[in-house]
DNA sequence: AAAAGAATGTGTCTGGCATCACATAGAGGG
DNA sequence: CCCTCTATGTGATGCCAGACACATTCTTTT
């Protein structure tokens, strides 16, 4: 029932804030902790917290009627979710799984709320996290738009790269994502996403490093994204 | 060179400002009229207004290398658009083109920014407004994942619907949009748009009405977009 | 009213992806 | 180290939505 300061203040949100809230928010938060699997939060449920990612990694989930899974958003560590149900106080509108083990900062809404009229600068910070999320949905919208799985799987994997260095030519997804958990992100089938990854492989394009994705060639990743270099 | 106080006040986002401030907005902003298919902005460009439609429809469209268009949103009277531009100062992820003949106020960057910090409400309903629009994105993303076209026509009609009544069976659409328009936003072919419709008039579900369209069966609709009612 | 241009309607064909059905390979746990 | 479970790999099949090619209707313009 406590979260170190520290933690608190390496969140990018929270970074701002002045150690007396920060201390206040500490005795407040909790970090708990989900195995591989484990259900974070469940779709239509009313949000008591807003949830940080401290480590690992998470996936909002949805399904449809006929039990088809769909990919809403991952989530890396230093990000947030859950925050629609805080905002505006209705339903979640989707669940929230863990895809690693995780550990994830819960603060309570009624801790929040208060410091959104308070903090200016924290209202703005939070502005600006929104934009960064519709901004990501906007892309991924666009993903979903190309025809060619190929290009879908470049493309997502383009955008969940982390640049190593600046100007690098290689890159790295750590902790990568099972094919049936990007499958479901851009609405193609687990198979068709092995068999992309067999290519994309035997091309020397991407590599596995046990739990991470090794980039080796991001400006054959990007233009494949795009839809040139169409000689694969 | 003037918008009258009397539009802002009308507009839900400024609603709660004071009179003095909504003078002021007045004085700086801009009211523009375009034409069917003209293009409000692009794609790409830097972000120098925060619009609102004042009447008439809006789509926000990206186009893939290819050519195909991708359809990100509409905007109905009252909403905004090209606020990320706006807030993160990064450049706008899609091009804005009028799909009726639309008028839009245009208010400077320069003038909503310094609104943002001094007015903590404001910045509170802004807000609840971004959440809105996450909402709706993933919202857009669940119709994309349904397999059957059918299910998403009847899923986009659906959130299109403005209910006339609070226990309604039937719904409208007015300025309803050309199925060109609603297949990009659904990622199917303007043909199979067309097909759909067909069987939806045939059983009438919906029915054309001049420029809107009727929705007779709200039931019905909203079982088709949700998988069940199996036997069409 | 005529003409041009949008928007919609409809048939045919085909390719590519989902689905199913397994095989194999890793990972984790006792 | 063996066993179980999960993840990945791979072939065969079917089907449906996209692409193309027009026809037709509706709208707008002059």
């Amino acid at each position: 029932m406590t979260v170190s300061v520290d933690i608190l203040q390496h969140l990018p949100l929270l970074s701002g804030l002045p150690k007396v809230t920060l201390n206040e928010l500490s005795r407040m938060s909790d970090l708990k902790t989900f195995s591989k699997r484990e259900v974070v939060y469940n779709k239509g449920t009313q949000a008591s917290h807003l949830f940080f990612l401290y480590d690992g990694r998470v996936q909002g989930v949805d399904f449809t009627v006929d039990g088809k899974e769909v990919g809403c958003f991952f989530a890396e560590p230093g990000d947030f979710f859950g925050e629609l149900g805080v905002m505006d106080g209705q339903e979640q509108p989707e669940s929230v799984i863990a895809l690693v083990k995780s550990t994830v900062v819960a603060i309570p809404k009624a801790a929040i709320r208060p410091l959104l009229t308070a903090m200016p600068n924290l209202a703005e910070a939070l502005m600006l996290k929104l934009s960064e999320k519709l901004r990501q949905a906007s892309m991924q919208r666009k993903i979903l738009g190309l025809s060619n799985p190929l290009q879908k799987v470049c493309a997502q994997l383009w955008t969940m790269n982390v640049n190593t260095s600046e100007v690098a030519d290689t890159g790295k997804i750590p902790m990568m994502p099972t094919h049936q958990e990007l499958a479901i992100m851009i609405n193609a089938s687990r198979e068709t996403v092995t068999r992309v990854f067999q290519l994309l492989q035997s091309k020397s394009i991407v590599q596995r490093d046990g739990n991470d994705l090794l980039l080796l060639n991001l400006q054959t990743l990007k233009e494949i994204s795009e839809g040139t270099r169409e000689g694969l």
